[in-house]
DNA sequence: GCAATAAATGCAAGCGTTTTTATATATTTT
DNA sequence: AAAATATATAAAAACGCTTGCATTTATTGC
């Protein structure tokens, strides 16, 4: 009674050919005499025979499947990489298996491995920190990784990004030179060496180019979101700034409005920069001042690079950096 | 040289039992002496055996995999319904193969074939409007479908919605209560149900309860995009609205900066009621009111019957209707 | 202590492809 | 026209697992 699903032996029979002609022809083989291609294909359409992939991945050891880690999908920062990397994907034909790895929620080294289990062919890696145990598990599997928008201190893996330093540079000279000597730092955790390490140097050399000293009770580590913005602006405030570095959009947004519903002048009495260039510097009002990371673009690189990981071709450069700029918008002078 | 991949076979070997009960061990059926278990399970640990989850779906037909298809995922509406989609899948220990059709751009028979020819356990839809080609080549493959945050009119296909009639009559009817004649319907394609025949409905009959002549000229069909809803301000506008209900966030958040940026003064010239109520109605100012449908539990609920689908299991109501309200904020009077 | 029954394990046939190797057929070369 | 070479096709062995069935081992009843 059930449908009998149709197999590459049916396609065989009913043409009389092989399996592996079968099989040639429904690849893209070129040893086929064109005449026996034609009566396979007009078997397969007849049959409307579809290759199953399982058994085609058990086969040839290729899944045609790539895994994106995403820290969360929410957040137009990773969903913007995300559309890049999807986009790529697509044109190169391959699917992505998306998991999402929740800072504490879901551990990554657990969806991790389910990914790796599933054989992927690949793994595009954003956002968390990568610690010594996810390390291993990326080594261990022998599965091509790219970072996106992250990346690894050691240089090891391959990545793609924006220089943070000099862009985070540039934001707070950009600050420094309409006369704010008080300038805050508010960023994600700062485990994360973009944060950490870079960013947090960009902003230190531009106050030391500028002879100003560096004072860690500037700096804000809290989470990227809306209410933790929402809630940071009183401390920022009382620290005594007159400005503001934000490493994510949400964050300076939700910063944004606490000092707006607070009564505060922005530009005027808080200057502000963002980092992600996201719609939301433009839904807001005063539109925000951020620095532009060409987002689509880094999920997009990172999926082309992938993809010549996955055929094993010649890789120049295996830490790409994206140019970068500064938007200028109203929450500055 | 290549680090050769440890198969069930190694550790069947190296435990001196049969491939079969390491099976068993793996996918902890019962059967299967406590010290058995516990010598195999040493030896897992030992090799440190991964099964194969390629081999696994080849031989169980079943891959732990759903698919889910996305129109945007840079939109916050789809990208909270997929959260919640995501938790529930992790929860039952599958995998997420995400596809994204944009409209157009990447045709959704194409997606779907691709996700389908994956052998998927079960399929996740959101978005596009299901035409009889995709009907077509859902019903071909046996998979479970159940649509998230989309209706099919045929009520064939599973569901998990709001009361789409309901929400938007209420919101209209609620306008209308503060002295509106002249309320605009700004929405998404009218070519998708939800927009066409039930948010439209509820606009309507909320119009003819209050004895209001229904105007053509007062609906405006456009994309759901922040531009598109700076662009459609004017016009909404100059046909004499003076207040809107809108079917989409990023829709609404633009038009009403497209009418501030202009001088106009919400809620006092113009009133707003959008339909989502994500994160962008509190980031705006004012904040929109918005009806409110609970996004991360419609894909919560979806993925949680899709499973139930898998499962076979008795399916009480294939159609599942949450509930909605509305939230009151600034830009209704 | 033995038959009857239940529980644990092993055997081996799939699952639906790809791919290597061998064979048959066609094409060139001389 | 035979030998040599190139091209198409076939045969069958993987790929790494699950699962139905057969077999062995343990448990129970009397």
């Amino acid at each position: 009674m059930e449908k009998q699903t149709i197999t590459i032996y049916d396609v065989a029979r009913e043409a009389s050919v092989s399996m592996a002609t079968v099989s040639r022809v429904v690849n893209g083989n070129p040893n086929v005499r064109p005449d026996t291609r034609e009566k396979v294909l007009k078997v397969i359409e007849k049959l409307d025979y579809r290759p199953n992939a399982v058994a085609r991945g058990l086969a040839s050891h290729r899944t045609t499947t790539v895994g994106v880690l995403i820290p969360d999908i929410t957040n137009i920062f990773y969903a913007s990489l995300a559309r890049g990397i999807n986009d790529v994907a697509t044109m190169y034909k391959y699917n992505i298996i998306l998991a999402s790895a929740d800072e504490g929620k879901h551990k990554v080294n657990t969806v991790l491995e389910s990914i790796l289990a599933k054989q992927v062919d690949g793994l595009i890696y954003m956002g968390q920190n990568i610690d010594d145990s996810i390390r291993k598990e990326l080594d261990r599997s022998k599965t091509p990784v790219v970072l996106a928008g992250t990346v690894d201190p050691s240089g090891k893996i391959g990545s793609v990004n924006i220089d943070y330093v000099a862009a985070v540079k540039e934001a707070t000279a950009r600050l420094i030179s309409t006369g704010n000597q008080h300038i805050a730092f508010v960023t994600g955790p700062l485990s994360d060496p973009i944060n950490g390490q870079y960013r947090l140097k960009g902003y230190q050399t531009a106050l030391a180019d500028a002879k100003i000293a560096y004072d860690e009770s500037l700096v804000f580590e809290t989470e990227y979101s809306y209410r933790a913005g929402e809630a940071v602006w009183d401390a920022v405030k009382h620290a005594g700034a007159t400005a503001a570095v934000i490493t994510d959009d949400e964050l300076a947004v939700g910063f944004l409005n606490g000092g707006i519903d607070t009564g505060a002048k922005i530009p005027e009495d808080f200057e502000i920069i963002t980092s992600n260039n996201t719609i939301l510097t433009e839904i807001v009002r005063p539109k925000l001042t951020s620095i532009a990371q060409p987002l689509y673009d880094i999920g997009a690189v990172a999926m082309r690079l992938l993809t010549k990981m996955m055929n094993k071709e010649e890789i120049e450069q295996n830490t790409v950096m994206l140019p970068h700029s500064i938007i200028t918008r109203n929450s500055t002078k």
